[in-house]
DNA sequence: GGTATATTTGACAAGTCTGTCCAAAACAAT
DNA sequence: ATTGTTTTGGACAGACTTGTCAAATATACC
């Protein structure tokens, strides 16, 4: 899995399967040009798309969800310098948070 | 340091330097009130904030803007159950980029 | 070309978010 | 209790966001 926006890791998956973006969309429940844009990284996914889009892409919930909070991140903090520090730190409180 | 919101790790400060909030709002040109919320939780911090914060508080920008970080993350995706894969594949994203 | 299907575009409504304003409340000190 | 100061609450405006709809464009296939 390289460095890919989630929009290009749904696409991709969905032009592999042969679905049109009508099917998809109408599983998620949302517009096909919602899907459209979100695809093209032109909107943000919604976390509720997350579930639905393993489903009827045939993925891993888990590498579906990593890829958008990976993207997400990104996008939101990408000008932080200090943005690995804070990856860290969140990190730290998860695990701490485990316990 | 520990397991705190941004809200409180600001305020801890602001009391400990003993500067009201009309100060430290003036050095960041917002509204005493909008500082108010913002240290209380109930609006999040702007990332404008953070080096004006720094400056008048004098504190390290890097704590300012990794607890700031931290905080967001836990906000903004604590309710995914993959977040530390995440946070993960956001790491190696970055790393990759530095290349 | 012509038809059918798929995708993209842009205007739009409804909802949400951000910060301000100013009044109210809390606090200090005497 | 009154005065001065700090802090909080809530209504509000303007900006931004999210998704829809319908029209326009692209793609495929005959």
């Amino acid at each position: 899995m390289s460095n890919v926006t989630f929009g290009d890791y749904i696409r991709k998956r969905r032009e592999e399967k042969e679905l049109p973006l009508r099917k998809v969309a109408a599983h998620l429940d949302i517009d096909t040009s919602t899907l459209s844009k979100v695809e093209r990284g032109e909107r943000p996914a919604s976390p509720d798309y997350l579930k639905p889009l393993a489903e009827i892409l045939e993925l891993d919930l888990k590498e579906v969800q990593t890829t958008f909070i990976a993207d997400k991140i990104n996008k939101d903090f990408g000008g932080l310098e200090h943005l690995p520090e804070g990856l860290k730190e969140a990190e730290k409180q998860l695990k701490r948070r485990k316990k």
